[in-house]
DNA sequence: CCGCATCCGTTACGATACTG
DNA sequence: CAGTATCGTAACGGATGCGG
């Protein structure tokens, strides 16, 4: 009995692709996915060092809606959160297809206007 | 050249995904690609009656941006806006994977907190 | 220190009324 | 019909504080 859901969204229709992004359609949640999917169990300072610099209370409420749903979990669950890592459930390791659907358009569409991107998914730090 | 981007985004890193989502990290644009890959050309007004009910000017703006980056443009590029539907450009279809990438994984996790929602991508209007 | 929570200014969103 | 203008609300983002 995992499910611990504060707050369902106010789903929007009964469309799939709608109601993911009623969930996910924000800009941050994915590259936390993209995160844990890339090194694996992460923490919550290794978050904080990516490239894209999320501020303190963001990443602290993205990672409980996706906790809440079960995309997320500590890799020790009975151990407190000090040092304890995020590591993705399977349910959210399912999102990758997501990450790497987005990654392929970018790589061949967005490169004229974003010349720095890199096809590094990420730097590894 | 039809590339007349008023404003490119600040872009957040070099990732590809990041970069993507720097664009389409919002609830609306992915649906708007949505309504034009399944009923094909649509109006201004086609879009606010789609369930999710878009507002206005959301939705104006979100038309604007996809239009800027190319991913869609007017069937009738010489005429008015007015009765001028909106189609998907070769790069605006290449998205297509994100979109059902995202419906998979919807429809193989959220049914349990989503009840009502359907295998149907979109009602038919 | 590390993992947040709180405060607060700024930006994005959303409903509605309105215009050509 | 295809958008703007307006204005209230919610989300974001940086700085800082605080408990373990």
């Amino acid at each position: 009995m995992k499910s611990k859901i504060e707050a369902l969204p106010d789903w929007r229709s009964s469309c799939p692709l709608s109601s993911a992004l009623d969930l996910f359609g924000d800009k941050w949640s994915l590259l936390i996915v993209r995160d844990l999917a890339m090194h694996g169990p992460r923490t919550y300072s290794q978050f904080l060092a990516a490239d894209e610099k999320i501020s303190t209370n963001i990443l602290a409420s993205k990672l409980k809606v996706l906790e809440e749903f079960g995309l997320i979990e500590h890799l020790n669950p009975d151990a407190s959160s000090r040092g304890n890592p995020y590591k993705l459930t399977e349910i959210g390791a399912e999102l990758a297809p997501v990450g790497l659907a987005f990654r392929e358009w970018a790589l061949k569409h967005l490169g004229d206007i974003h010349p720095q991107m890199t096809h590094l998914p990420i730097a590894i730090k």
